[in-house]
RNA sequence: GGGCGUAUAGCUCAGCUUGGUUAGAGCGCUUCCCUGAUAAGGAAGAGGUCCCAGGUUCAAGUCCUGGUACGCCCA
């Protein structure tokens, strides 16, 4: 049954974040957000994974830009009649957080954390997390993102980290997990390696000692005669100096200043000598200097091997230095391989802290990057320093703590990721990335320079890592998958157990058969596996009951959406462990944004004093204009500047131009006393610019529809933007005076109109559509949802739209523009009529009757008349049309045209008129032009006010007689009466009573329309004669005095 | 050092895929107009070496090559 209510009543004036307060509290009131994932049990899937932020920390503006693209996609889907499962998820392990607890207990480091206790500290960390999810909440219920918070997935529950523990077990298993020896860069405060994607986010430009040593040579043909010069950035690592490689391809030579001899690579003399030095003549060849021996410039530690020779190594460049170069396997990968191969001892004088051995002479017990000092004075007091410079490189330092990492030699845990490389390729290629650019740019190069990744971190805050060892024979290794493998292998309960260090670490197990125990290697793992896990993860897959279930109705996701810094973060994390484990990527669509910065376009932070903060800014301006602004303002792929400005203009030229809309249409509904349930007349029967706006909504459901079928809100907001525009300055604006006698099919018309932008609009700015979708349809119409959120995504009507009648509108605009700017060249007020306005003959023709009536009254002219019936006022002109005449005419072009602009335009639009072709003269060959390669223009002659551009013309006639300006009076009359209707405080459809005075031309005016007046005023007498005015006009000559009929 | 992206009005940005006549919008500024919904709307004006240099083409903001600046990423 469909009831007869009418609208609720619209305010014109509103006030945004209280109307989004409002709509909260509806939905979660209606439960209107559990109702719209209530979907039938057939219903499609679509599937969207959300990518866990961080619980750490504060939330900021930017991470509302990815909320919103998380959420307006979901909407449009389940608008569609798509089920989209919507999972928040928490990222909850990992260094942010133990970083951020040590700030707040004020700890330096490991000692400090293993003295307070593994159990307490991890207490402390799960504890900041849980504070921090609430401030992430509060935002994302705020800013509209319908996500499920009150079932969230988060990496430290449980169950969570079982899965992942299933997923390290199942990667164990194919022999892709495995442990090895590697130089890795290593954070001596944080006493962790660090994984490839977290070393990329730290590099730092600094500015390093760069030092030219002196390494005498000890033996072969240039023993005690010549040294060899050797460059390093590293001064710290010449106490463990083992080698010095060379290039077997290189050519090396000496030189020398008259008072000593040094041998460099010969391309690299000049860059690392400088002036003064003469090549001696000797040269020799790499491969010639293999193990000749020399004097290693500090003799501080022990070496329990022969060392210190020359060594051979094919990655040793020309580039910088001096083609000698340093070796220290501790603390270099290229140095590790090339010495292994010579059976090199690796000797490492340095703590994991960081710090040099207390026993190290000089420099024992000094943190590394100090001892760069000391050594480098200590060489240059012992003669062997040849030059000292500063370099300023890009080095990588800690991303959490900013401490300068070392390359550093650890046993560490490993995920042959390059095993499956190829795999990862082919997964990409298959993959949507949004903006194309992303896929073989950023990430694909990213693939195809692939390294292992490095799993364990030596931490305690984490997934640990579920591999036991055999305390006697180490190379017995058991990775488990689950507290329930765990319970069969201990032969205890395990099920409740905390799989959290230091709980876990305790469980040791034997096996029958077997001497040893098995004990846990101690680390954990890097969180970016715990968030690429959550496909399957964040439903326990595949332990928790029903887990299975879920997990294969919605593995892959359809699509994800981050930031582009997450190309080598989660982008990659969740490919490679999809890949690893399932043996296919978890995502086929992906959208990249770029970043928000502040308005001054540089990135927000606390030490520039620009941030804006997103509680704060939708406070302000309300969440839809910050939604908005996300979506549709400049481009999502590139980095954005946000601030007051952008926000308060979308405010006012999108949200309120909709709302005042809206507001006018309820306002003469309801003055009218109409209600959608009224007759409405069959589209074909309404009037032109009704059939023309209610087709344009169609053709634009069309347009938005497919816009964010590709992913592109910023398309889809311009073209609402235009339309809303549109309807309100153009179809309501001329559209008026229907709307006041409550003329059946403009209220209907604007109804249904306003029906498809509100649910075009609703995926993007869900509060307003809201509001709107309350008070105007489910308040009408028992047949339709109570929330525009659970309403069906329109389907365009293509019969609707009318290309034609489009193509006349435009041609109406035009003509309208055209006239205004005529009116403001001769200073004719609009109030003023005018006998008629004239337009060229051919824009005359394409305009309807209706249309050409349109334009008059919006001009305020009697008539529209065509050039054509003003005979000889016109003159011609003529000019080519090059993008016809191009391709017809290629390199003739340039003549065509200066011929077509030579000839006698008259003659050439009579003969196009007539014939539809003219002949002009080009090279004294006759060349025949058809009406699209010529543009023809007319002008009239004299006494006309003209305005003509890009070939249109409008022309209006000045002259008035006493009638015109009789109407011009009364016109202004009824507009200062109106403006005093308003002042007065009386409601549009208040009648009143009028009395005025006035002398000569206004009087005879008034007299003369009095009923027009009457009518337009909504007078329901009018006396001449008043004796106390209210109002006066002296401008005007013009007294009168109203009161409420 | 390498990769990617960006560069158009005082500001924020479209346009570049598919070359075409006088390069656009909004904000801001000046003047005027319109208003029976509007916090709105309209017209005109001022404001542009479309980053630079070559090239292709009848024709380049648009395509190609090289460079500069800035940003992000990598080493």
């Amino acid at each position: 049954m469909t009831s007869h209510a009418s609208y609720r009543p619209v305010p014109a004036h509103v006030d945004l974040p209280v109307l989004e307060r409002e709509i909260l509290d509806l939905w979660a009131d209606q439960g209107t957000f559990a109702a719209s994932l209530d979907t039938p049990q057939n219903a499609p899937r679509w599937t969207f994974y959300e990518g866990p932020p961080t619980a750490n920390g504060t939330p900021g503006t930017h991470h509302v830009e990815a909320r919103v693209f998380k959420d307006v996609f979901p909407r449009f889907k389940t608008m569609q009649g798509y089920h989209v499962d919507r999972k928040a998820g928490w990222d909850c392990h990992g260094l942010p957080v133990e970083i951020a607890v040590e700030k707040e207990l004020g700890f330096n480091g490991k000692p400090d954390i293993e003295a307070y206790g593994i159990a307490e500290f991890n207490a402390k960390c799960r504890e900041a997390v849980v504070r921090n999810v609430d401030l992430f909440e509060e935002m994302t219920d705020r800013m509209g993102y319908w996500v499920d918070m009150a079932h969230p997935y988060r990496t430290m529950e449980p169950a969570y980290v079982e899965s992942v523990w299933w997923a390290l077990s199942t990667i164990f298993k194919k022999g892709l997990l495995t442990e090895d020896f590697r130089v890795a860069p290593y954070c001596p405060r944080c006493g962790t390696t660090l994984s490839d994607h977290e070393l990329a986010q730290g590099y730092e430009t600094i500015t390093d000692p760069s030092v030219y040593v002196r390494f005498p040579l000890t033996s072969g043909p240039l023993a005690g005669r010549a040294s060899m010069l050797v460059w390093t950035t590293t001064p710290w690592t010449l106490v463990s100096n083992t080698a010095v490689a060379v290039n077997p391809e290189f050519t090396y030579v000496l030189a020398t200043d008259g008072t000593e001899t040094l041998l460099v690579a010969e391309s690299l003399v000049g860059k690392a000598l400088g002036e003064g030095w003469t090549l001696t003549g000797e040269s020799f060849a790499g491969t010639e200097m293999e193990r000749w021996t020399y004097d290693r410039p500090f003799s501080l530690i022990e070496f329990p091997a022969p060392a210190h020779f020359v060594v051979l190594a094919d990655y040793v460049t020309a580039e910088d230095g001096t083609g000698l170069v340093h070796q220290s396997p501790a603390f270099g990968a290229d140095d590790m391989e090339v010495c292994k191969a010579y059976d090199l001892p690796v000797v490492n004088p340095i703590r994991p802290d960081g710090h040099f051995e207390d026993d190290v002479p000089l420099v024992g017990g000094q943190f590394f990057k100090t001892a760069d000092r000391v050594l480098a004075d200590d060489l240059a007091a012992r003669g062997l320093m040849f030059n000292e410079l500063a370099y300023e490189h890009s080095y990588p330092h800690c991303w959490r703590c900013h401490t300068p990492l070392m390359y550093y030699a650890l046993p560490a845990w490993y995920i042959r990721t390059t095993a499956v490389k190829d795999r990862l390729l082919a997964e990409n290629e298959g993959t949507s990335w949004f903006p194309e650019t992303i896929k073989n740019g950023r990430y694909g190069d990213w693939l195809h320079n692939n390294i292992d990744w490095s799993l364990s971190r030596s931490r305690y805050w984490g997934t640990p890592l579920p591999i036991w060892r055999n305390d006697v024979d180490p190379s017995q290794v058991v990775c488990i998958e689950s507290l329930a493998e765990l319970s069969s292998l201990t032969g205890r309960d395990l099920s409740d157990l905390d799989p959290h260090r230091p709980y876990i670490d305790e469980i040791t197990f034997e096996v029958d058969g077997q001497p040893g125990t098995y004990r846990r290697v101690p680390d954990v793992i890097d969180a970016w596996f715990d968030s690429g896990s959550m496909p399957f993860a964040q439903w326990g897959y595949p332990h928790a009951p029903g887990s299975k279930e879920k997990f294969e109705q919605a593995y892959p996701a359809q699509y994800i959406c981050e930031a582009i810094d997450q190309t080598r973060g989660w982008f990659y994390s969740l490919m490679a462990v999809g890949t690893l484990v399932f043996d296919q990527s978890s995502y086929e669509n992906v959208v990249c944004l770029g970043h928000i910065l502040a308005e001054d376009g540089k990135k927000m932070s606390k030490h520039l004093g620009n941030i804006l903060l997103p509680m704060p800014l939708m406070d302000e301006h309300g969440a839809d204009a910050l939604r908005w602004f996300m979506a549709c303002s400049g481009s999502p792929w590139a980095p954005r500047r946000i601030g007051h400005t952008a926000l308060s203009e979308i405010v006012r030229k999108v949200l309120l131009t909709y709302w005042n809309t809206t507001a006018f249409h309820v306002l003469y509904a309801g003055a009218n006393e109409w209600t959608p349930a009224d007759p409405a007349p069959a589209f074909a029967d309404r009037p032109a610019m009704d059939r023309w706006i209610l087709g344009e909504a169609h053709r634009l459901t069309q347009q938005v529809t497919d816009a964010l079928e590709e992913f592109d809100t910023q398309r889809a907001g311009s073209l609402i933007a235009a339309y809303v525009d549109l309807l309100s300055n153009w179809y309501v604006r001329r559209s008026r005076r229907r709307f006041w006698s409550g003329d059946a099919s403009a209220l209907a018309t604007l109804h249904e109109t306003l029906h498809l932008v509100t649910l075009l609009m609703a995926p993007l700015t869900p509060f307003i559509t809201e509001r709107v979708w309350q008070d105007l349809f489910a308040a009408t119409s028992d047949e339709l949802p109570r929330s525009v959120h659970l309403a069906t995504w329109p389907v365009a009507d293509a019969s609707l739209v009318d290309d034609d009648l489009d193509r006349q509108m435009r041609l109406a605009r035009r003509v309208v523009e055209l006239g205004r700017a005529a009116r403001a060249e001769a200073k004719a007020k609009t109030r003023q009529p005018l006998r008629r306005a004239v337009v060229g003959s051919q824009a005359y023709a394409l305009l309807s009757e209706e249309l050409r009536a349109e334009i008059a009254e919006e001009l305020n002219v009697r008539a529209l008349e065509s050039f054509e019936t003003t005979g000889d006022l016109v003159d011609h002109s003529a000019k080519g049309n090059f993008r016809n005449l191009g391709k017809r005419f290629g390199k003739q072009t340039p003549v065509v045209a200066a011929a077509i602009a030579a000839a006698d335009a008259g003659r050439l639009a009579s003969e196009l008129s007539g014939t539809g072709t003219a002949t002009v003269e080009v090279d004294g060959e006759t060349v025949s032009v058809g009406s699209d390669d010529v543009i023809i223009a007319e002008h009239p002659r004299e006494g006309w006010s003209v305005v003509n551009d890009q070939g249109e013309t409008v022309a209006l006639d000045l002259e008035l007689d006493d009638d015109l300006r009789r109407a011009g009076f009364a016109r202004e009359a009824i507009r200062v009466i109106q403006e005093a209707r308003k002042s007065s405080g009386l409601d549009v459809s208040d009648r009143i009573t009028l009395t005025w005075s006035a002398e000569g031309p206004m009087a005879e005016a008034l007299r003369a329309h009095t009923e027009l007046i009457a009518d337009e005023v909504l007078a329901t007498t009018i006396t001449e004669g008043a004796e106390t005015a209210t109002f006066t006009d002296d401008d005007l000559g013009l007294a009168f005095s109203l009161a409420k009929a």
